[in-house]
DNA sequence: AATAATTTATACCGAATGGTATAAATTATT
DNA sequence: AATAATTTATACCATTCGGTATAAATTATT
């Protein structure tokens, strides 16, 4: 009954397993990764990996929660440090703008990524994407509203329906550029998430 | 010297098998999809398909194209029932807007699909994708670039920008509108489209 | 009709796949 | 310090993978 904040030798391996492995899971797909490639990314052997995971669609389930997670939390530093909602908005698409090349290097968005596997044959998967990407339109819902509330955006907008299409640009613009080697065409994208905001959003 | 379009045997089981593997790649994935799967989709042996394709990854790439050929030649019957830019561009949201069940059935865009599975470990077959992305935005460009000229559209807009836009608009409502199975979410996209031609193409 | 060329079916190959049983080693509990 | 519980490493499993060799069947050519 005393280890409040301290992990389990179990839990920190578990952790270790699905951070080694997040970027592999990204770039090389969720069933295309092998237990061979997570062996040789991590180190260990099969017997510690199956003594955490059940099987490799729960690893790789933890491992989408896990990547979801790390970009959630590196957008709320960038969103914390503004107050107004239209400078959130604007530090939102300058997050991209800034990091696109680590993030490509990365494999590129593991929401997009996951949903173009997922959405035809890995149910599982599919439904926790589904509920990340509710809590993403929330979080970027609330600070519409909050923008609403305080007189910088239009009363009579759709929150929601700009949440939805902030991430509808910033996706296609995320999947042309990488195939395309182009960061312009996603710059073009939050170009125009901007506009949007500006010219449709701002009173 | 004398077989204008016949088709020879070989060709025809070529075609054959490329037609009925070609939902099967797009919906599992290139990657994904096994000969096995191959073998029971098109009632064919093992020999039959390596007689006529080098290796898996070349038939992948042939149905890509082929997926991606029979998009274009659907898009085309419809931009053909319009003579005006304008029309054009409403005629292509429209089709999305009517066959948008079909198309999720089939596993969704191919091109999107294709994309972010080839990006980062598929070769060959990203430089076929961005060639094909290539065309698909030079006719999109030629809708653009005619209606400039008879004066439907703004002299001073950059028609390959819009082309781009409309085309990552499109890809990021199908990857929302498919994970989240709201073809509603597609709808906003395309609205978009249509708000983007109506406010800033037209003159 | 006979022969040459192509296409197809069968059987097989080694390698890699995800997963399991078991025993050793480590960690936690008393 | 002794024991219980958990975690790890090794070796193995059946199955499936993409691909090939070979022979039969079909098609095209003369």
């Amino acid at each position: 009954m005393e280890q409040p904040t301290q992990l389990s030798k179990a839990d920190k391996t578990r952790a270790f397993i699905i951070e080694k492995s997040s970027v592999l899971f990204n770039t090389k797909g969720y069933r295309d990764t092998s237990l061979s490639d997570i062996i040789e990314q991590t180190g260990l052997t099969k017997g510690s990996i199956y003594g955490n995971f059940e099987n490799k669609d729960e690893l790789a389930i933890a491992v989408y929660q896990y990547n979801f997670d790390a970009l959630m939390a590196r957008l709320d530093t960038v969103l914390d440090e503004k107050t107004k909602a239209y400078d959130k908005l604007m530090a939102f698409t300058g997050y991209y703008r800034e990091n696109w090349a680590a993030m490509f290097e990365r494999g590129g968005c593991p929401v997009l990524n996951a949903s173009i596997e997922a959405d035809d044959n890995f149910e599982v998967l599919k439904q926790q994407i589904q509920s990340s990407i509710n809590s993403w339109v929330g979080k970027l819902c609330a600070i519409i509203e909050s923008g609403q509330k305080n007189g910088e955006f239009k009363r009579e907008i759709i929150a929601t329906a700009y949440a939805y299409s902030i991430i509808t640009l910033l996706e296609g613009g995320i999947m042309l550029g990488k195939i395309m080697n182009s960061h312009q065409l996603l710059s073009l994208a939050l170009d125009r998430i901007d506009i949007m905001v500006i010219n449709e959003m701002k009173r």
